[in-house]
Order: C-alpha cells, then sequence, then structure tokens
DNA sequence: ATAATTATGATAATGATTATCATTATATAG
DNA sequence: CTATATAATGATAATCATTATCATAATTAT
C-alpha cells in the first residue's frame, strides 16, 4: 500500500496525522515486510522524536491497526507485533525460526478448501491468521 | 487421549500427580473440546478443592502442556487458553466466532501443499497454528 | 525419626498495555 | 486576530495476566 492509499485511508476517517503520529508510521514504512514490536518502533521512533512517549506509541499503532493500515499479531513471548499491510485484504502467512527467532512471509493462501469447508457448515470466514514453526533455510542447514 | 495415556506419560516424566494436580486435570478431561483460561481453570478446580492457589494452577497448566497433555494457544484478550490434547501430534484447527466467542474446532488438515512449498524452500516445519475469525453457524442465521 | 526434596499458597514482582490527567498543540468560532 | 473548544501528547499510575519469591506443608529418602 503505498503511502498516498495510507494518507487516503487516514483522511477518510479524519485522522490527524501529527509529527508523532507520522514518525510511527514512517518507522512501519522504512520497515516494510518487518514485524515490529511497540517497544521496537518506540526505539526507532526516537531517532525521529526523542520525546515521543510510549502511551504515543501504544495508541497510534492501535488506532492504525484498526484502520487496517498495519496488521497486529502475536508470534510469541505474551507481545504483540505489527507490521504494514501492504495490500488490502492479502492475507499472507507466518513462518517463525525456532532457532533464530526470524519470521518470514508465505505467499499463496490455499486455504480455500477449508474455507469451502466451513461454509458447508453453515460458518461465515471473516479472516485467519496462519503460523508456521520450524527452522528457516540457514538454520536448518546448520543443524 | 484417555486418562491411562495420560498417566503413563506423566509417570515416565517423574511428574508426581498431587491431589492439587488431579484437579486441574480433570477440570481439563471434564471440559475436552473447551478451550479454558487460567481463571476458568481455576473455578472449576477451586469447585474440587476451595484452597487451591492461582500460582498452582499456572504452574500446572504450564507444565502439563509443557509434556504435550495440554495445548496451550491464544486467541484474542491477551490471555492463553488451554485445551486437552486428545490425540497424540494430530493438529485441529480453530474457528472463532467474533460474534458470541464461541471456539470451535476445525478438522482436517489440507496444509500439506503450504508445508511442502516451505520444503522446497529449505524450511523445516516443526509445527503449524491456524485460525479462522467469522461467525458461527447460530450467530450467521441471527444476521 | 530425621533430613532432604518437592509442592503449595499467598503475595510481591514483572512486563506489556491501558487509563488518567495536566499540559501542549491544533482547529474552530467570533 | 483572539478566544474557545477540541484533540493529542507525555509522564506516570493503574490494570491485568503471569511469574518469582518465600515461608510453610507435604512427601520421599535415609
Amino acid at each position: 500500500m503505498v503511502v498516498d492509499v495510507i494518507n487516503a485511508k487516514l483522511h477518510e476517517n479524519s485522522y490527524r496525522l501529527t509529527g508523532q503520529r507520522k514518525a510511527v508510521l514512517n518507522v512501519m514504512l522504512e520497515n516494510k515486510g518487518r514485524h515490529l514490536s511497540a517497544e521496537e518502533v518506540l526505539w526507532e521512533a526516537r531517532k525521529i522524536l526523542p520525546n515521543i512517549g510510549i502511551a504515543t506509541v501504544y495508541r497510534t499503532l492501535e488506532k492504525l491497526a484498526s484502520l487496517e493500515v498495519l496488521y497486529k499479531s502475536m508470534f510469541e513471548g505474551n507481545k504483540y507485533r505489527y507490521e504494514l499491510a501492504e495490500n488490502e485484504k492479502h492475507h499472507h502467512h507466518h513462518v517463525l525460526c525456532l532457532a533464530c527467532g526470524q519470521i518470514s512471509e508465505v505467499s499463496g493462501d490455499l486455504l480455500h478448501e477449508l474455507e469451502s469447508k466451513l461454509d458447508d457448515q453453515g460458518y461465515k470466514i471473516i479472516d485467519h491468521e496462519l503460523k508456521f514453526y520450524g527452522y528457516c533455510p540457514t538454520c536448518t542447514r546448520k543443524q
């Protein structure tokens, strides 16, 4: 999702883009494809705005997630992580390496069969979340 | 996993089954198919042992999960939920109703294609976790 | 019977997150 | 342009789920 689309979305939701919020959003834009915790976002944002508060970062991340500019998920450690939602309604999955902790994305949906099955059972599926746990190619080779 | 299998597993891990631990395990056995939070387990266990402590419940749940007697996962609300692992190594998925909050299970794996794809890319997949979000048949009909 | 080890329960502590509030910044009305 | 209203911020208190600590109890080993 290019910056223009994001700005349009924020505008249509009357979301004022203050300096602090821009800083948070820029951190996420500069870290496309990465999954950052709130604290990591704080440290990055403080490089731009040394006085930005943790509460502001939390509020901003939460709001951007609710506006579907960001995805909010939890991998390990009872801590939320955020990533830029680069494609509206596109769903990718994640693979987490149990050795080095790297979080990568898996393209391809392939859940149609399961969702069809649930449709058949009367469910109305809105969203899904799929995570694989294992070892990345680098750590697989090391073993 | 019948009680016998569970007891065998605990025994081979030298896990002493005290009265308190039995109470927690019984709560999980009596709630097969349900996903209980630690607090819910506490309230149920207190019907059997009124003085059981929350710390004991947490310690027991954590240990049983590590022994793969229970599954530990998180659905919503930043709180872990536990369920009886009824079939060793069997992986089912979950569907969470966004209206009533009910958590149901989805049989059928169907992730082989994605896991094959990851194998091809050099990953070694150990585990996965799949959750669907939507509306259950009852709430779907109400809408 | 005694000593050592394990388990328990109460509660303090931890960490992530959210609520509160005084202050600051921005938008709107006059 | 000024005054007022509203929104945002940052510091910090509060919340919540979970874990750590510790004194005591229970169990096991000698």
